[in-house]
DNA sequence: ACACGCATGTAAGTTGTTACATGATTCT
DNA sequence: AGAATCATGTAACAACTTACATGCGTGT
């Protein structure tokens, strides 16, 4: 049996703030920006989102908000997880996730590769190499900045978490290229066959 | 200056839906299977957002339907690619992609795993662990089917795309499945570390 | 009798995007 | 003078999910 969510039940976007503010505490702005970069790697949303969440959030009792003085013209909010929404995020963390719905455009995109020219596929191709390649470098700059600290070896420090993931997207990126100069000989082959056997 | 979608563009639910098209005429029904499985793997929708997005395309003229014997209520309707549906979507696969909102709940679990003991850790893990070496097994023994085939081997051939992104599954999960046996290793040595500096 | 597969559609709700609105301070 | 950054909020819309509704044929 399926429920459907009802306003009492917090969604995904509501984890994804409880994490970012059990790491530090932050204004709605800040969670905006900071889920832009690192956390847009895995999870993003816009301010236009966060800000009634984090009204849903308080009302739960899962953060609290004091009033500090900042540049807005309404009063700066600055927000931190209660006891009882770290709890909530604990559990949740450990619990029964339901299947999410796939949706990977770059691959939808190829899979449909087979209704244009050989060589515009190959270009697009080498374009996707270059955005994994670009994607690659970002995770691999990051993770130098935390592999050597002994807090990214603690598996109760935040950091250990943020190395644990940076690390999976290294090894994903560095599968994609390869995946992509195998497609590269693929298509080449393809064309040479094509070319000769006429 | 990006363009907020409006009732005269096809979305990428659209362009999902004439590729399937493109490759199979089908009823509304069909492809809400097709869907599932195989399309599923990389994009995904429900038959109450499939038939409204079948009208629209209609509408645009980029798929034609007729009416055949079938067993529901309603009259059944097998749904095909136009000449002008192809072409829109050969000119989406070249086109420009504007980049996605990522939403991976797997790794925003993750990143929150500091929250719990190193143990519940561990089993998190190693069950997705079993969930990639699932998903590993499924495009497997797809990609055996179509491999050897001389259709997944000529770039126009829809065959060609299919194999080509079993192959990125298959990579993808054998990169995901050696990241899960890393992130055991380093959680039992810090568990290891821990109760011997004790 | 009852469930399941075929088959299409709509309604109600949730989630997410884009744009509108305001206003101080700092940089160019 | 004008743009960017800080800062919060709302409104309109688009996309997606879940449930409701109908009804025949086939298997248990």
């Amino acid at each position: 049996m399926k429920r459907r969510p009802t306003e009492e039940s917090t969604g995904n976007l509501g984890f994804a703030l409880l994490g970012l503010l059990a790491r530090r505490r932050s204004t709605g702005y800040e969670l905006a920006r900071r889920m832009e970069r690192p956390v847009g790697y895995f999870w993003s949303a816009h301010h236009g989102q966060i800000y009634p969440e984090l009204a849903r959030l308080e009302a739960r009792g899962f953060v609290r908000h004091t009033v500090v003085e900042g540049a807005g013209p309404r009063p700066t909010k600055r927000y931190a997880v209660t006891a009882a929404g770290r709890k909530a995020l604990r559990e949740w963390v450990v619990g029964e996730l339901e299947p999410q719905p796939v949706r990977d455009l770059e691959t939808l995109r190829l899979w449909n590769i087979w209704l244009v020219e050989p060589g515009a596929a190959l270009e697009l191709v080498q374009k996707l190499r270059q955005d994994h390649a670009a994607r690659l470098a970002a995770y691999e700059s990051e993770l130098a900045e935390v592999r050597d600290s002994p807090e990214a070896h603690d598996p109760r420090n935040p950091m250990f978490a943020s190395r644990l993931t940076l690390e999976g997207g290294v090894r994903s990126r560095r599968a994609a290229l390869e995946w992509c100069d195998w497609m590269r000989e693929q298509l080449e082959s393809a064309m040479h066959d094509q070319t000769s056997a006429h």
